[in-house]
DNA sequence: TTGTATGCGTTATCAG
DNA sequence: CTGATAACGCATACAA
């Protein structure tokens, strides 16, 4: 149970001071003040006997931890995860952990969480926020803590990543448009939530939606809608996000004359699913790397490389589309 | 720019020593040795001023980060996804956060990150582990670190969770051969990756394999299988996990008696793809659990509850298959 | 019941 | 060039 070397045992075995082994072990230009021979003798030392910086202490020394906190809404979902998965690695290749958080859309646990930034010396947060003002999150997030919020942008308070949900819309309605659907169904995610209300705003100032159904972002309510739309005699159903999409395809037991299903971000496996259906899709790897390229900077001290990243999406036709349409 | 209050804030305030501030907030039998009347005065003080415990201090002294790391393959998996989803909502309940790290199925990394147990006085480990043998990972785990072995059992050396794989495997060919499959298809992910190994080699034994196709565990692999097996006809094709398996429905073009598709893990929106499938799944959500179960008693000092848990998965079969079968 | 003193491992300041 | 020494904020053994 041999306790872990500190700069006290190199210290100790090359019988020099602390200060001189952090000097050297530091690097950079405080190690070239230090004379060959003992620099040597204090690196052989070092590697001699295995020595790794307790990164807690440099922490509260310091106050500088390494680590960044992704908030997110929930993991589990797709879209969540591969910016997730491109965040972390990138970030761990420029020296950074990851802290994964998941609000699951509460904003008690959203407050909870940003508390620990300070509390943990989180250097920095990539967050898909709850709270809606700009107000609401300053107070709430330490000043000074650099921010890139994503997916939800708040106008003016931090950097913020996310696709234009405007041109998503324009691009979903287009296709419908082209498609000569005549009556649509609109299944939506909370209205509290920006994507989903921007999203549904949009595609309904643009189509002519003669239903609607709000519930949490979930196949369940997907599957709600279904029901509900079953005698609306819709010629396109329109989802918020790709959950309420797949409750909805779910619910599809017959598919003599299917509605068109418009969705936003991905349905998997959709190409030879035989249902029309257009998904436009956010860029995510864009998305990850804008996040990385909003933080590093303000990490560093400078100023984020602009104030805003916005992207484009994409529609994405499956096949059951190109031949109803 | 204040800095947040400490201690010490709080001891001035209340004309006390941090050591009685300390006790009183500390709580428990500790704060209960403390005259009512200061008890009272520090608390007052504690919440007027906001104070929040410095828990990169707390973590230096106490050697306890009440974080846990959870290193698994690829957090864009949906299946890690979804289990690091509700660990860190368990977790998170039991005070602990989440740390996460992507090992990409990469030695170097998964080493990197084991050093930065140590470093951040990590408190416990979640892992899918690269590593193979007991001695390796026993080498790369500082001693005395409570672990628990997800989905990839390292026989003797610590708490693991995992589904049986026979069991999964046999069910697979159970469905299969009812089907009257005669000539079947592998591709399969890594062999050196223990639940890819095990099961090929599962398949292979119980039935009539006369191609195969081997390479990393993402939908490419499954596209290039696709192609090598265009004229091999068979009737089957057997995937290690969901990312082959979507690779392979993402070739089919016609489906025109198209192969069966046994699969492990789940195929999104299957039961309305016009192929047969039957996808073989894990139980996600008792697999999470379990992990916290096995690691809360550990981090709390006692032995895990059990040695290891082994949960079995459960055989879906789309419409298409039930139709064709 | 409460205060003083010490240490956790680093970095940073200040002498020499 | 190098070594004491002082923080960082908290917890705790030891005094009083």
């Amino acid at each position: 149970m041999a306790l872990p070397p500190t700069l006290q045992t190199i210290a100790r075995e090359t019988s020099t001071s602390v200060s001189t082994v952090s000097r050297v072990l530091a690097g950079g230009a405080l190690s070239r003040r230090i004379s060959e021979e003992t620099r040597e003798r204090v690196q052989a030392a070092a590697v001699r006997v295995g020595y790794r910086p307790n990164l807690v202490a440099r922490t509260l020394r310091t106050r500088k931890s390494n680590t960044i906190a992704l908030l997110v809404s929930d993991i589990a979902n797709p879209f969540f995860a591969q910016i997730a998965s491109l965040i972390e690695q990138s970030l761990h290749r420029h020296g950074y952990s990851l802290m994964l958080c998941n609000s699951g859309e509460d904003e008690a646990r959203e407050i909870q969480y940003l508390q620990l930034l300070t509390q943990k010396a989180i250097d920095g947060l990539i967050v898909v926020p709850i709270s809606r003002s700009k107000k609401q999150m300053q107070e709430r997030i330490p000043a000074g803590v650099p921010v890139v919020v994503l997916d939800r942008p708040i106008p003016g308070a931090h950097a913020s990543v996310y696709s234009d949900q405007l041109q998503a819309a324009n691009l979903l309605c287009d296709v419908l448009e082209r498609a000569k659907v005549k009556r649509v169904a609109l299944v939506a995610g909370p209205s509290h939530i920006y994507t989903h209300r921007c999203r549904a705003e949009h595609v309904t100032a643009r189509l002519n939606v003669v239903v609607r159904h709000e519930g949490p972002a979930q196949r369940e309510t997907g599957r709600a809608a279904y029901i509900q739309f079953l005698d609306a005699r819709v010629d396109a159903i329109v989802c918020t996000n790709n959950f309420l999409g797949q409750g909805i395809i779910d619910s599809i037991a017959e598919v003599t004359a299917p509605p068109v299903i418009g969705v936003f971000d991905e349905i998997p496996m959709s190409h030879l699913l035989p249902i029309p259906i257009v998904a436009v899709c956010q860029d995510i790897p864009m998305l990850a790397e804008a996040c990385v390229n909003q933080l590093l900077p303000q990490l560093n001290g400078e100023a984020p490389l602009a104030g805003s990243v916005v992207l484009s999406s994409r529609a994405i036709t499956n096949r059951a589309f190109q031949l109803y349409h």
